[in-house]
DNA sequence: GAGCTAGAGTGGTACTTACCAGTAGGCCCG
DNA sequence: CGGGCCTACTGGTAAGTACCACTCTAGCTC
C-alpha cells in the first residue's frame, strides 16, 4: 500500500477538485466518483464525510453534493478528548515566515511561559496561507532551549506539533485557548489582504506537554470571513 | 420498528451501557457487541464513531475501546470576560424582550428546524443584560407547537432550558454551535450601547432533544469586549 | 531465569452488494 | 393544456466479508 490511506488520497483529490469551485457548485455523484477514482462507495463516502464535517461540502439528499458556503471551518470539539481537528489537509497549508529569532522573554512573556525574564525565547511570526490566500497571522513564542537547531524552513509547512514530537522529543498534550472577536489593525489588514478594521478572531493559546510544562504561547489573528469555530455541546440534565 | 435508525439505537444502547462506568473502563470488543446486538460491524462502528467524536469513548488500536476521560464533555464554555471559568450565574441575567410572536417558518428557517415552510414558528428577540449593561442580542426561533402557552414574561429571567424541561417536557440534550467574528450593524450597536462596526461574536446554535429532534435555532450577537470563549484541548498520546 | 516468538484478540481499512428515501423531470392520462 | 404519476437519478443505511496493523501474553528457546 502506498504512503497514505486510500481515504486520505481520495479526500486530497476532492480538495484539489473543489479548490477552484465557487460556493454551491455541485460535485459529481458518488457513484461516478467511485468509478473515476477506482474506490468503493464506503471509502468515497468516508472521505466526503470528512469534508462535510469540516464544512467544505454540503450533502443534499436526492439532489447531490455541493461545495460549502465557506472555505475553512475549524471544528474544535469532534475528536477524541477534544484534540484539534486540523481542517482537512495539513498539506494544503503553507506559511510565510515574517519573523524568526530569539528575544529575551521580558516580564510579561516570562510570566506566560513560566521562565526567567532573562531567558531566551524564540519568537516566530508567520502568515498562514491556503491556496495563495492569506488566512491568519500566528505569533508563536516558546522557550528557545526547547527547540535548539530549529530553522525557519521547518515552520513553512507540515505540522509543527509533529516536528516538536519527532525531532525535539516534546510531547504536546493539552492546551487552553481563548478566543475573542476583534478587528484588524493596519499591519494585519495589509498582510491578510482585507480592509482595516475588518472582523477577525483573536486567539491566545497556551500549550503544555505531558508533564504540564508550558511549551508555547501563541497569539493569532484569523480572518473573520474565513474562519468559524464549530463546537458540539452535550447537556447532562441540569445546566441552562 | 422503533423510531430511529439502527445506528442510533445502537448508540443509545452504548450510552446506557457506559452511563455508570468509570472513566477508562473497557467496553466489550466490537465483534462481541455485534453478536450481542445483532448488527453488522460497520453499523456498530458508526455508532461508536459518534461517541468517540463526542469524547465519550476512546479507541486504542490492538487493545480495545474505553470510556473517555471526562463524564460529560462541554467542549466549549463562554464566559463574560473578567471572570474566570465561572459559569454564567443565571440569576444575574435579565432579558428585555424586543419581539415575541409566531411567524410562518419560511423556506430557510423551515430547513433549519426541519419543519414545513408553513408551520408556525415562535420568534423571540431578547436583549440580555447583566448589571444594567447590555451584553448580547438573542434571536430564538422554535416550533410554536413545542411551547404552546409560553408568554413573554417567561423569558425575562431564569433558565429557558429548565423551563422547556419542566413545563413543556422538552429534554434538551445537545447543540451544535458555530461562532464567527463580526461587527455590529446600526441596530445592534444602538441596543448594545457600542459604536457601529464594533467587534462582536456571532453565534448560531441548533439545539436538539433526546430524540434528536430540533428544538430551537438561535442566532446571537455578543459584545466583543465582554465575551471571550475558552476551550481546553487535549491531544492524543502520540503514535509514532 | 531472561529473552524472544508465535498466536490470539483487538481495532483499522476496504470492498461488494442490496435496498431505502428523497428529488426532479418527462410522460401519460384526463 | 394541466396535473398527477412514474422513472431515473441522487444520497442514506445496512449487511457481510476479507485482510491488515497493533498489543499482549503464554510458551518456547537458549
Amino acid at each position: 500500500m502506498r504512503a497514505g490511506l486510500k481515504r486520505d488520497r481520495v479526500r486530497d483529490f476532492l480538495l484539489d477538485f473543489i479548490a477552484d469551485k465557487l460556493p454551491g457548485e455541485a460535485i459529481p455523484s458518488e457513484r461516478d466518483l467511485c468509478k473515476e477514482l477506482g474506490v468503493s462507495r464506503p471509502t468515497l463516502r468516508a472521505a466526503i464525510d470528512d469534508l462535510v464535517r469540516s464544512g467544505l461540502l454540503v450533502r443534499e439528499h436526492g439532489r447531490g453534493t455541493f461545495t460549502g458556503p465557506h472555505r475553512v471551518t475549524q471544528a474544535l470539539s469532534a475528536t477524541p478528548s477534544g484534540s484539534f481537528y486540523v481542517p482537512p489537509a495539513e498539506g494544503t497549508w503553507l506559511s510565510r515566515i515574517l519573523e524568526f529569532g530569539p528575544v529575551p522573554a521580558g516580564p510579561q512573556l516570562a510570566t506566560r511561559l513560566r521562565l526567567s525574564p532573562a531567558a531566551p525565547v524564540l519568537r516566530v511570526v508567520r502568515l498562514r496561507v491556503v491556496d495563495d490566500e492569506p488566512m491568519a497571522i500566528e505569533r508563536i513564542q516558546l522557550p528557545h532551549a526547547l527547540v535548539d537547531g530549529l530553522v525557519p524552513a521547518d515552520m513553512e509547512s507540515g505540522s509543527f506539533y509533529r516536528l516538536l514530537r519527532e525531532r525535539f522529543g516534546v510531547d504536546v498534550r493539552s492546551a487552553v485557548q481563548t478566543m475573542e472577536a476583534t478587528v484588524t489593525d493596519e499591519t494585519e489588514a495589509r498582510l491578510l489582504h482585507v480592509p482595516q478594521h475588518f472582523p477577525a478572531l483573536g486567539v491566545e493559546r497556551t500549550t503544555r506537554d505531558a508533564d504540564g510544562r508550558i511549551v508555547e504561547f501563541v497569539r493569532s489573528i484569523y480572518r473573520g470571513d474565513r474562519y468559524r469555530v464549530t463546537s458540539e455541546l452535550h447537556f447532562d440534565a441540569e445546566s441552562g
